[in-house]
DNA sequence: GAAGAATGCAACTGCTAATGTTACGTATGG
DNA sequence: CCATACGTAACATTAGCAGTTGCATTCTTC
């Protein structure tokens, strides 16, 4: 895998569950799917669950599965839940500058920056994760 | 500095051109101001000055400036200038799934992300450098 | 209650991308 | 002809992240 496949794993994991809702699926099973570590898998879905958007369950017949119906989270929800940033977080640096006139324009950058990723939200809430898996798929229970 | 600090030394030094268009700056005024190395300033602003927004001249009274009016550059042609792809780019992974309905699942993740990176594009579009600068700024030449 | 199966969590390793740095070539103007 | 500045390549350093291992905990089942 590469760079930030967390969003990427989420957003799969999630549409594998819109498709079959009722079947609990392990971290390992998950894994296997998308060709990664378990430990990595309940990372992930462990920030999806704080938002409660999946819930989980110990012992022998646990497993993950959605919280709520696959319609009402929207892919601002897992962007949100995985605190991605993938605008505003550009300007993370800062670090106290000497001049004045620098940090008023480093705060007016993040502030347009910020706005930015406000717009960005906005346009991930119109759409579901159910609109993210193909239109006819017969096999979305494998 | 930190992370992807491109696009924010970007904004940051056109915002200076922008206040002062006539002045020269070198490489290693910018770093200066920006904390950072003139390799680096001249990594990012070659990259604007490929997309047509920056201008730069070797020699004794060499520097740089910008190409065109302030007004008329957006965020957009910044972000692109750049490749960001902030959105887009979270599934370069790819590599070849032995499963049919995988491949599929992933385009199609694909499809919608880039479809939302267009939209990013669309709404940064919308704001000019010049308007990535404290209104009342009468350092703006420092 | 013991065994097995699953998550939860912490620590560590290894890899990769990005920044930072050095060095040298090239062009320009005084 | 020399100082200055960009252009570029090569290398070093760093930060973040995926991957891995190990162990505690919880739950089901026998």
């Amino acid at each position: 895998m590469k760079r930030n496949s967390r969003l990427s794993l989420a957003l799969h994991t999630l549409s594998h569950m819109a498709g079959d809702p009722n079947r609990v699926r392990t971290s390992a099973d998950i894994a296997d799917h998308a060709g990664t570590n378990p430990v990595v898998v309940r990372r992930v879905l462990g920030k999806l669950r704080e938002a409660g958007l999946l819930t989980s369950e110990k012992g022998h017949a646990g497993g993950w599965r959605l919280a709520k119906s696959a319609e009402s989270i929207t892919l601002a929800d897992v962007y949100l839940a995985l605190n991605e940033q993938l605008v505003s977080g550009v300007t993370e640096d800062a670090g106290p500058s000497h001049c004045s006139v620098e940090t008023g324009l480093q705060k007016r950058i993040a502030e347009v920056l910020e706005e930015i990723e406000e717009s960005l939200v906005q346009r991930l809430r119109e759409t579901s994760i159910t609109d993210v898996h193909p239109k006819s798929c017969s096999y979305c229970d494998n």
